[in-house]
RNA sequence: GCGGGCGUGAUGGAACUGGUAGACAUACCAGACUUAAAAUCUGGAGGCCUAAUGGCCGUGGGGGUUCGAGUCCCCCCGCCCGCACCA
């Protein structure tokens, strides 16, 4: 019996849907449209198995919707604009764009033999001046709509390298490449006003219904919005104009445990105090000088410096607070300074232990009270009623909270706050690799925007990276202009901009990409939004957050209508896929292919035979060898094989544990799948059976419905573990002929999502059996068949599963009581008594208390 | 540190809104076919006790709500993701 040959067959129908068309993507008034988008991937050069994943399951999507009569936009492009390519520029002295795009053309093909439904005539590349050229224009309508802005922020310095360095680049406070302690540096940079959009932003997650609520809530932190107060704290002896010090506080009603003040070190009355002082000028260097992310900065131990200066408590005028500069205050939240209450926040309570400060309770709450008993030594945190607080006692802190600021803004020194956490997006890059900001500083006329006719502004070819710094920046050629406005000699922008800018708009580009214009208004209204969102979780706050606001912005600046500003209406985030990991005795990770599993389940190096220690399942990645390549998978299985396995064994959003044995399974089904199509065709008609063919056509609807659904609710594996039940169904079916085949056509097209070209040939077959043209629309399930005539009822005696009955579905819950009580297993148990209490769960359950 | 998530047999997982825990698949065991192996097919199987019928235990750990908890609540443990210049 021949087998499944994947090398032939699949290249086959690739060939065919490619001569056909088969996923160009038109507009057609006349059809329902669906958007299916994958996050696009960055072109590292290899296709890795998170990719086959995330596309399989896009492409799932993709092929049921069109099965099911929509015209279905399925595309893919290049995030090509990063870091990488500057480094390969630095580490091979290849050029950026010459890497990236010898990277794209090999992704391209090592995708293509997966054989998805993507329509290619609408790639592109970030990279690509065609697309970057709008993202300029676009800039340009964002600076001229007052959504972008310049001022000073802080950055990883490499003095070494004379570089900004990416968070990811700084080990351990040091530059990866020079070694040498990084410092932070204050630029004007570049800036979108997303923080104007907070509240925006946050109560239009409310109307994403189709995305995780994991991914909604994740959102609502980052955006961070908080009710609270200002407060200012007088200093008693004014420091040159400063007379106080704002506090912007969420738990005003702690005001009388304020036990001291703290201040960041970049605060301007710590940098007025280090002007005059140098061990404070040292204390703020210190702490400034870590890496400028919030990670390091919560987790290095907590430090202060006590200044010389105090303030005085609002209600309690002799009271004078010391004021401290602390190394865990953010000048980028609030007001870059807090009132400290060890008494009910644990970070103010170590600090005050540290530094032998007073503890003083204010409020009690229910649970705690016992503490506030017993030496007040603890963090009291929640709600509570108010103590040892002059005006507030016995009110709730809620309440408290309330009349604090009533009371400050009555005294002229505080009022009602709300606060963001979200920060302004900064946008600029001291790269070469990047979308040039087309901006042009002139001593004349100040910051002038280029020319649209100008654009785009080309990114130099002439580079070198043979020197520390910033390309752009030495290229003086290019980065000398005219002015636009004055025509004397200006100096153009240097800096280009992140990439997570590339990545906010081009699923809309998608729609029309080889536009001279940003974008086409008759594209955009055909087929935004996208319906189908599908990338990994890492992407939940970052990509998506801007996205959201990109769109506002366009819609602002004209480019988009107003419908279009959540452009995503259904989002899914897949797991990752892992591989166990392998080290021999020194210590060395090493690749699945250099080990092998013995029966005892030890592990050997192919090399000596020596033994391998087997380390945790991990996200597969380069550093700890345990990668497979799609690529070796897709050759020596199929591509149907690699597609069944990354949707089969795990839920879509979960992480996958990549196996040799789950490979092989699958490899197996499609094999058997094939062979059933082929013993059922070439095997001679059996009598008709009718009870056989009712019972098959009852599970072949049964299929439908179950499939169906798994692929609705992103439950593939689901909808594969029905396809092989019913595959096992049909296997075992003495069923005729004729249904067995149509069960086979059934099973194909139902598999067509996840196995293409299988189905394809099977289709392909059993309708030269039927003596039809192939119908690949996706079949729809008979109702009659789905519901039971006779349901199994589990009975329960004390919650405990003791007996079953079976009973018609139609039955009303007297007879059901009747059958219950005449069990011979409920007799058994009830004996002369009668049951306390009996629930019947209609269709379920039913449970007997004795 | 903060925010989010996950934890079920030897393994990946299933169990719709609180209602038969372990579907489906893998590994394993037995049988058929074979000179033999592979492949394929058939069957078995959560653990413990029992000759069997049956009983007890069992969803990371501890407690709670309920007639009934993998599912809800509280506390704890472990692992993973994000933390604003990786993409």
């Amino acid at each position: 019996m021949d087998r499944y040959n994947s090398k032939v067959i699949e290249p086959k129908w690739q060939k065919l849907w490619e001569k056909n068309n088969a996923f160009k993507a038109e507009i057609d008034q006349t059809k329902p449209k669906y958007y299916v988008l994958e996050m696009f991937p960055y072109p590292s050069g290899k296709i890795h198995m998170g990719h086959v994943r995330n596309y399989a399951m896009g492409d799932v999507i993709a092929r049921y919707k069109k099965a099911q009569g929509f015209n279905v936009l399925h595309p893919m492009g290049w995030d090509a604009f990063g870091m990488p390519a500057e480094n390969a520029a630095m580490e091979k002295k290849i050029h950026p764009r010459t890497w990236t795009e010898a990277n794209i053309r090999d992704m391209k093909h090592q995708l293509k033999p997966m054989g998805l439904s993507i329509d290619w005539s609408r790639e592109l590349a970030t990279c690509d001046p065609t697309y970057y050229k709008q993202q300029q224009a676009l800039f340009i309508d964002m600076y001229n709509s007052g959504l972008v802005k310049r001022k000073s922020s802080s950055v990883n310095w490499d003095p070494v390298d004379m570089t900004v360095l990416a968070n990811e680049q700084v080990v351990e406070g040091k530059g990866w490449r020079s070694g040498a302690p990084v410092e932070r540096k204050e630029l004007t940079q570049w800036f979108f006003n997303i923080s104007d959009y907070s509240e925006e932003l946050l109560t239009s997650l409310n109307t994403l219904s189709g995305w995780p609520d994991k991914v909604r809530t994740m959102q609502t932190n980052w955006i961070g919005k908080s009710f609270g107060a200002e407060i200012s704290f007088n200093l008693l002896e004014p420091l040159n104009h400063f007379k106080d010090v704002k506090v912007y506080t969420t738990r005003p009603d702690t005001i009388f445990g304020m036990t001291f003040l703290a201040i960041a070190p970049n605060h301007p009355i710590a940098e007025e105090l280090a002007k005059i002082n140098e061990k404070i000028a040292d204390f703020c260097h210190e702490c400034t000088n870590k890496t400028v992310n919030e990670e390091t900065l919560e987790t290095t131990e907590k430090k202060g410096f006590l200044t010389k200066l105090e303030v005085r408590h609002p209600f309690l005028s002799n009271k004078k607070l010391p004021v401290f500069i602390a190394n865990f205050i953010l000048m980028d939240y609030g007001t870059g300074a807090i009132f400290g209450c060890p008494g009910h926040d644990q970070r103010d309570f170590e600090f005050a232990q540290k530094y032998n400060l007073d503890i003083i309770h204010v409020f009690v709450s229910e649970q705690s009270e016992k503490i506030s008993n017993d030496g007040n030594e603890k963090v009291v945190l929640g709600e509570g009623r108010v103590i040892n607080s002059d005006f507030l006692d016995g009110k709730t802190t809620m309440e408290a909270r309330k009349l604090v600021c009533d009371k400050l803004k009555e005294k002229g020194n505080g009022s009602y706050k709300i606060n963001f956490r979200l920060r302004d997006w900064g946008i600029s890059r001291q790269r070469y690799w990047g979308c040039p900001i087309p901006m042009i500083h002139c001593q004349k006329c100040g910051l002038i925007p280029e020319k649209k006719e100008n654009l785009p502004v080309l990114l130099p070819e002439d580079i070198d990276f043979e020197n520390p710094g910033n390309p752009l920046e030495r290229h003086k050629s290019w980065s000398t202009v005219q002015c636009p406005s004055c025509n004397e000699e200006a100096k153009r922008e240097t800096d280009t901009m992140d990439t997570f800018v590339d990545s906010s708009w081009y699923f809309l580009r998608f729609t029309s990409p080889n536009e001279d214009k940003p974008l086409s208004q008759e594209a955009l209204n055909y087929w935004m939004n996208v319906d189908q969102y599908i990338g990994g979780v890492e992407h939940a706050i970052l990509h998506l957050l801007y996205s959201r606001f990109f769109s506002r912005a366009l819609v602002k600046t004209g480019h988009i209508p107003e419908k279009f500003k959540e452009p995503f209406d259904a989002l899914f985030t897949q797991g990752m896929v892992c591989h166990e990991t392998y080290r021999d005795s020194n210590g060395n990770w090493l690749s699945p292919e250099e080990v092998f599993h013995e029966k005892n389940g030890n592990i050997r190096k192919l090399s000596d035979n020596s033994l391998i220690e087997k380390g945790p399942s991990t996200k597969m990645s380069k550093s700890k060898r345990n990668v497979v390549d799609p690529k070796d998978i897709i050759e020596q299985y199929g591509a149907d094989t690699a597609r069944w396995f990354v949707l089969s064994d795990s839920p879509p959003d979960r992480d996958i544990e990549w196996t040799e044995a789950g490979v092989e399974a699958a490899w197996r089904h499609i094999q058997r799948v094939w062979r059933l199509t082929k013993e059922i065709i070439e095997e001679g008609a059996a009598a008709s059976n009718t009870n056989e063919d009712e019972k098959l056509e009852k599970l072949r609807n049964q299929a439908i419905e179950k499939v169906s659904k798994g692929i609705e609710t992103f439950s593939f594996n689901k909808s594969i573990a029905n396809l092989y039940e019913f595959t096992n169904s049909i296997t075992k079916s003495k069923a005729s002929k004729i249904l067995k085949i149509k069960s086979v056509e059934t099973l194909a097209k139902l598999m067509k999502p996840m196995t293409p070209h299988l189905a394809e040939e099977i289709l392909q077959m059993t309708s030269e059996q039927l003596d039809y043209e192939p119908d690949t629309n996706w079949p729809v399930a008979d109702p009659k068949y789905l519901k039971e005539d006779l349901l199994i009822l589990p009975i329960q005696i004390n919650g405990k599963r003791k007996a079953e009955i079976k009973i018609d579905s139609s039955a009303s819950e007297d007879i059901i009581k009747s059958e219950t009580l005449n069990n011979e297993t409920v007799k058994k148990y009830l004996g002369n008594n009668q049951p306390k209490r009996l629930i019947i769960v209609p269709k379920r359950i039913i449970n007997i208390v004795v």
